[in-house]
DNA sequence: TCTAATTTTCAGAAATTACTGAAAATTGTA
DNA sequence: TACAATTTTCAGTAATTTCTGAAAATTAGA
């Protein structure tokens, strides 16, 4: 199966992204073609479509997994596995965030959670207190990343949408509830 | 200068994350002994302290200032130029997201952006269909965080801290208003 | 303007990351 | 179980990124 002519724009431009994106150009490439395909494709039309070894195909298949952004899909009477996007775009893209919090701030709050632990004390010395206001930064956004990870994409567009407008809303609550 | 005992974790810490977040080895290194460092530092002493040569800082520097995580602060009777970070802990990481968003966001958006000028009409083409998908969720995301980025810390940590309880004050407006 | 202090640049070297392809491992069918 | 189809692994190689250090450029004071 070749590369589709529509598609190259797309297949070159992720995997320029790739890297910036968390993954490397070939995996970029092979996340652009799995989702802009309708039909699941398998690995030896993957590595035939870039031009990329069937060894690459595989490492790369791992890692899109890895990150659960692609399913394996079967077809009757054919023992090959066929791979499709693992859900629509809107849940892909959460799904990215999902993993780079995982890769991007969970380790450093680990280390921030550790050093407050042992540290617990000194408060005034100047690189704890920086410690002190990561940590805190890092935990209110993982406890609100979870948050908004469960909202429903309905939910989600409308709260985006509203975006800084939610300020207003919040007024409104505390001259209602007389809380905040 | 020599790299104090009790910076050194985060250093080492912050060197294996720079890649993650968007640099490099180096670069995140610099910046974790700019940040943890009361003194505004210079180049050769973050040169000393990292055991790196001065060209390697030179554009270490330079990137951090392309951030914008760093600024520039001169010493009276000093004609060497020192670093210190360029805002607190709190606009550094939104400053960190605003950036990535322009690296990471802003390219595809153009591309898609152009490809929905050029492509109008067979929105029945299924890539053309996510193209479609993927440009409303970058616009959608753009616009949103343009929005919250240019609300107070504070208004954004006590929006951050009741997180999809937000849903719940959506509801109760809409309850109240009668619109969404 | 001249000079010394300081910073930047960049060619070559070092380190890291990614890729290939053949061999090994696994899987499903008969 | 035996075998062919398929996938995975990984040593060696290629490509890319990062780093060094000396030379060039810039800057500020005399």
């Amino acid at each position: 199966m070749e590369l589709p002519a529509e598609l190259e724009t797309f297949v070159v431009h992720f995997g320029e992204m790739g890297s910036r994106w968390g993954f490397n150009r070939t995996v970029g490439q092979m996340l652009a073609v799995i989702v802009f395909t309708e039909e699941p494709l398998n690995a030896d039309q993957i590595a035939n479509m870039l031009s990329i070894s069937r060894g690459n195909v595989s490492m790369g298949l791992k890692e899109l997994q890895s990150w659960q952004l692609i399913r394996v899909h079967h077809k009757p009477g054919d023992r090959k596995d066929y791979f499709k996007p693992a859900g629509t775009i809107w849940e892909l893209a959460l799904q990215v965030l999902s993993e780079r919090r995982k890769r991007e701030v969970e380790p450093t709050l680990s280390l921030l959670r550790g050093q407050l632990m042992s540290d617990h004390g000194d408060t005034h010395h100047f690189a704890n207190q920086r410690v002190q206001e990561i940590h805190d930064l890092l935990e209110l956004f993982n406890t609100w990343f979870d948050d908004i990870h469960r909202m429903s994409p309905e939910s989600l567009k409308t709260l985006m949408k509203l975006g800084s407008g939610v300020g207003k809303v919040l007024d409104m609550k505390e001259r209602i509830t007389g809380k905040n």
